[in-house]
DNA sequence: AGTGATTTTGAGAATCACTCTCACTTCTCG
DNA sequence: CGAGAAGTGAGAGTGATTCTCAAAATCACT
């Protein structure tokens, strides 16, 4: 089956994330596990996040520069408004967004759909 | 001022994105000219896309691996709704989801606001 | 605990999109 | 026609992500 072998590295990881707000990359994590003296391989850091998010217990977005960043995240939908200056998360639903979503690929007979929706500002904070 | 030179290759790009409906990679505009014997220089093709889309002629993506996806599209705001089997892209335009996300991002604060939003599906014609 | 089957790990190599460098070509405009 | 500004491209450099594969950890059973 699909059960995955709970290991020190896993944890790590995931324990790590459990200690951030917002979102953090690959690289990041595999620096920041490395300095507590937790260390683990590059590589089982991109499987963890790779598992975690095909598991829905991550959210996967892409920086301006294409770098993959994930964030621990409740696991019904919602989506992301982010500060471009501190990186503050803040996880909202919109209930008129998932509607207007169905309806516009209904409307084009689309099926199988999925949809991003992310919004970038500064946030109060950084102004 | 901004105004770019015309030069053979900028024409060859856009001519290029002129004739594709979907979203293309720089590397696929690249291998294509280069094909068609209309040489541009993969440097060159970066540039005038990042040209282009700096002042808004062209839309970018990012496909589910990281690769930037490029398209000529109308200059008024709008999203899209991709089919993840052939490509086929349709620009929609949705008034609801622009209403929600600036009420979102005024609620919490947050200032110079842009979002993205895609649909992804599977179109009639790849059922 | 012991044992063998199965899964996971990680150092380093490999990939790949994208950016940089810089000498050379092409425009622009007086 | 120049001189200077802007554009080009082959190739090197970057940096994130993936691959390789032998060694280590975990599991299922006794
Ligand atoms: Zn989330
Ligand atoms: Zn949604
Ligand atoms: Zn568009
Ligand atoms: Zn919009």
């Amino acid at each position: 089956m699909s059960t995955r072998r709970p290991t020190r590295q896993r944890a790590a990881v995931e324990a790590l994330l459990r200690t951030s707000d917002d979102f953090v990359s690959a690289q990041a994590i595999h620096a920041r596990l490395r300095e507590t003296g937790d260390a683990v391989g590059l590589a089982t850091v991109y499987r963890t996040l790779q598992a975690m998010s095909a598991e829905g217990l991550v959210d996967v977005l892409r920086t301006d520069d294409g770098e993959a960043v994930y964030r621990r995240c409740s696991e019904s939908h919602h989506h992301h408004l982010v500060c471009r200056s501190c990186g503050r998360t803040v996880e909202v639903e919109i209930p008129a967004v998932e509607r207007s979503c169905r309806a516009v690929s209904e409307e084009h007979g689309f099926t199988d759909v999925v949809h991003t929706v992310e919004i970038f500002g500064t946030c109060p904070g950084c102004r």
